[in-house]
DNA sequence: TTAACTGTACCGTCTGGACGGTACAGTTAA
DNA sequence: TTAACTGTACCGTCCAGACGGTACAGTTAA
């Protein structure tokens, strides 16, 4: 019988978008322990407290990755205009949970961190897998490499969000184009 | 006429082909003015007696990126198998002087180097131009996206290197995908 | 019931090291 | 002779992380 937690520990989840949030923003390097307590409105002793250095605060943002890619999955294998479709259309920056992370997470992998490149990996297997479902094992790729050029541009085009107007338009371009490759 | 040169300046492209080498494998954040200077086998003093500072590194290497890029354009736009393919076939990593230093480029876009973006952003612009007139207008966008998407997953696979030969086998069904779309 | 105690949730400061950059004196080779 | 270096010493800043302390909610035992 432990001794019950006295308060909530709001610095926590806190600290943790404070994080996503500079990645997303500005890249790996800018996430300093600093920068994100001052961003999260946490002294840096607080931010310590909860986690015990950088690479665990990396450790639950992949976890939070996982969690939310999971759900994403699960929509993607049942969405009634097929997963190509779906892949697409999700693959367009749209400020969601999933986005942020991923998006945060590939700021990791840019600077080689080797257990975020990992999971990455592995969640391109697993878009590939119910891509092949739907549109076969041959245009799996093509498909899967629309979707990450659009994440890539999107990126590199100012980092995320201003860019998000023109990408939109593209998408039906991309959509049109998957059903030409469907069979 | 110039000013007599006592000795060639070799530490000069040594030092450019470091600082690209280390973009390259291990990102921005690595490229330190003393790895790079070590990695040239060049002392730090003789890095800073060409590029006054990283800065003036960053641009000569932007400039590089011009000029290889204005000659790929070139041969993209008298490619006998059309712009598209050969887009496609040039997207996948093949540690050619121009897949270096747009890789590089890459890495520096990605810690939002302001002008770096606006170049790769220029860059952008070129391509889509040629796979407009090869495929038309509404199919360059998904040709150009495969092709990003390419680079996209050679990077991200623990840097371009080892997945070479993984993304070489996709190339053959992304140059069919897109025999598909043209048109 | 309440004083003593425990564990959680923080805050503020400090340190050691890395990094970008400066300065400058000496060395080498065309 | 002069450009092209090497090497070292140094400065200011920033950063990850350690550390000591504080506030307080809940637990327990007299």
């Amino acid at each position: 019988m432990m001794g019950a937690m006295a308060r909530k520990p709001v610095a926590r989840e806190a600290v943790l978008d404070a994080f996503e949030s500079l990645l997303i923003a500005e890249g790996e390097r800018a996430a300093t322990l600093d920068a994100v307590a001052r961003l999260a409105g946490v002294s840096k002793g607080g931010l310590l407290y909860h986690f015990p250095n950088k690479e665990a605060m990396i450790a639950v943002l992949l976890e939070r990755l996982d969690r939310l890619l999971a759900e994403d999955l699960d929509a993607m294998a049942a969405a009634p205009e097929g997963a190509a479709a779906y892949f697409i259309r999700s693959s367009v920056w749209a400020d969601t949970p999933l986005d942020r992370v991923f998006v945060a997470a590939t700021r990791l992998a840019e600077v080689a961190h080797a257990e975020t490149q990992r999971r990455m990996a592995g969640v391109q297997e697993s878009w590939l897998a119910l891509l092949a479902a739907d549109v076969g094992p041959t245009m799996a790729k093509p498909v899967l490499y629309m979707g990450d050029g659009l994440y890539f541009n999107a990126m590199l085009a100012r980092g995320p969000g201003e860019t998000t107007v023109g990408l939109a338009g593209d998408v039906e371009a991309l959509v049109a184009a998957v059903e030409r490759l469907r069979g």
